[in-house]
DNA sequence: TTGTAAGCGTTATCAC
DNA sequence: GTGATAACGCTTACAA
């Protein structure tokens, strides 16, 4: 073998042995910390490996003792913010648990299916996986494997495992009493249909919203359609542009950033001030939503929580055993409803939400 | 140890070699591809690694050969849609040549100077750092390893190792000529500041593509503000919203997505034709560009090329040894103009750009 | 071409 | 608690 080519780094196990005066299967125990004791050996280990920059390697520990320190995401091509906002909370969440994170972006779920099919085959302590918006039931058909799989996101438990999603009810539920206790008694509703499932369970959740809040939404009020800017201009325009004595909602909330804003520059335009006469919220943040003017209020996925969480359940499952064998039912779902950030486009309230 | 823990998949090459009736150095071999003959034997290994489900195991063939068919991206923690692609990109050419993605995500320098680091050390064959905004030359100081890195994007080669990125100039340069092939003799340029040296140069380049392609470009319409869609709303009615006697470019040019969607609101709302009146190009692609109206025509960095270029080079660098010891300059750059996806914002000129 | 056998660096086992 | 030693599953000289 040409000398360009060698051990990435000198430093092995038995060198930090030598270098200690102890033996390896010390090193072993001090530096994974099997061995209690901070005394003299300790002491003499954790310097000798300092001193020549040792690092454990991972392929022999995971040979030898089948855990890899590593975590595998599947996810879908999607370029949508969401999607890479998921992918950095799970990567802090993993790098914070003294892991690695093996990703795996496919475009269909056939291919997502073989992505599982071979992070189940060896290199992973567990699987995150976020279904592809149209992959079926059978994702993880025909898999059988001890690795811990949990379904992250997606609108139904497609994988027959423990599932952590967004509460799409609560959400909303929240968005609505957040511009009520700012004084709002009228709110319209600018939905974007895209997330099917999603979608309709807002809205539902909406209208119940609406009589537990008594809160009063004119039909015309509740538009679908897509999530762009030019959409909120011109439903704005449509709402609010029909003169002064027109009926007008109190407070506008889309499920889009990009509508919001539409919404915002409509109302600027219309000279309306905001949140003044009109309070307006967006679903979810995007980096927009934050440098618009005024800056717009919208709601965020407690993602960092739910990355935690996929890791606990993940370490869960490997300390008690597969789930299915322990547990008869599919699979634990855990909800989180979506946090409100609070800027300008709504009225100060009584608490403050910080952003981030 | 409890059964619920143990091999993830039992085929092991000891089984394989058992069934198809050869020693286990021939089912390596020609799984592995080293023994070329298609004859009985090679069918029959095939055949019962087919059957057991086998797959090799990577921590022990990364231990014994030193090769773990892993390539590391560390990036920083941006929410831009620019990072979930280039993300996407890596993944597809990493999984197309049979080899995994690790990722590891941070949003500071000194965070990510210790990632670099630690995937230095063991598990990857080739190592891909998109550096942090504001990193400084520092990111690989003390760094001394085999395994090759290379840095995509940024403004500076701020590594000292082979560099693949965004030619900015030759990207405006194109742009230019797409609306001046396309009839406009007068052109607009609403310049995105943030990246401050992308910025100065593309600004540059803009000013003297100006003078190459005989293209007026009035002071005023060349603005520097932040790359909302209001900015590009307010921007527009200004140039725009002076009567029918004003002078006004025949195109506008904007670095963000989201201010030239903020130029078609206006322009709509003052009943000027796109792309008959004026047309507009983004410099960067978004979602929210393909699904405006009119659709905007828009720019896009050739990620899946800058991907595939990404992985040649660090093939290269590991046939060659390490870079620096056969080739004594810093390391190559390799620079990729963005292309046109030409849309509805712009006339139908002679070419048809697709858009994926 | 094929089989035999020696490791790769670590953790687990078992004596002490 | 510590140290010797045997695995883990694979690749690769080397011998046949």
């Amino acid at each position: 073998m040409a000398s360009s080519h060698g051990k990435q780094n000198g430093a092995s196990i038995t060198n930090v042995a030598a270098l200690a005066d102890v033996s390896i299967a010390t090193v072993s125990r001090v530096l994974s910390g099997r061995r209690t004791k901070d005394d003299d050996i300790a002491r003499r280990v954790r310097k000798a490996a300092r001193e020549l920059n040792y690092s454990v390697n991972s392929a022999a520990s995971a040979l030898r003792s089948d855990v890899s320190n590593t975590i595998a995401l599947s996810m879908p091509a999607t370029s949508t913010l969401m999607a890479a906002s998921v992918v950095t909370a799970i990567s802090e969440a993993v790098s914070a648990a003294h892991m690695q994170l093996l990703v795996g972006i496919d475009s269909t779920a056939a291919a997502q299916h073989r992505r599982v099919k071979e992070f189940c085959r060896h290199p992973a302590d567990g699987i995150i996986v976020l279904p592809c918006p149209h992959a079926g039931m059978s994702l993880t058909r025909g898999i059988t494997t001890d690795t811990p799989i949990i379904q992250l996101l997606g609108s139904t438990n497609l994988l027959r495992h423990d599932w952590i999603s967004i509460d799409n009810g609560a959400s909303i539920e929240l968005a609505v009493t957040h511009v009520v206790e700012r004084g709002a008694t009228s709110v319209a509703y600018l939905s974007d249909a895209v997330g099917s499932s999603d979608g309709a369970e807002t809205l539902l959740a909406f209208q119940s919203s609406l009589n537990m809040l008594r809160v009063r939404a004119d039909s015309a009020w509740i538009t679908i359609d897509n999530g762009t800017v030019q959409r909120g201009f011109a439903d704005t325009m449509r709402m609010f542009g029909g003169g002064t004595t027109a009926d007008v909602p109190e407070a506008v909330i889309c499920s889009s950033s990009d509508t919001a804003i539409g919404v915002l520059i409509a109302l600027g335009q219309l000279s309306i001030n905001v949140p003044g006469q009109v309070q307006v919220v967006s679903l979810q943040d995007n980096e927009a939503a934050a440098s618009s003017s005024p800056a717009l209020t919208s709601m965020r996925a407690p993602l960092q929580q739910m990355a935690a969480e996929s890791l606990r359940l993940i370490a869960n499952a490997r300390a008690n055993g597969t789930g299915a064998e322990t547990d008869p039912r599919l699979g634990r779902h855990v909800m989180f409803p979506r946090r409100v950030i609070a800027r300008e486009s709504t009225r100060e309230g009584t608490d403050e939400s910080a952003d981030a």
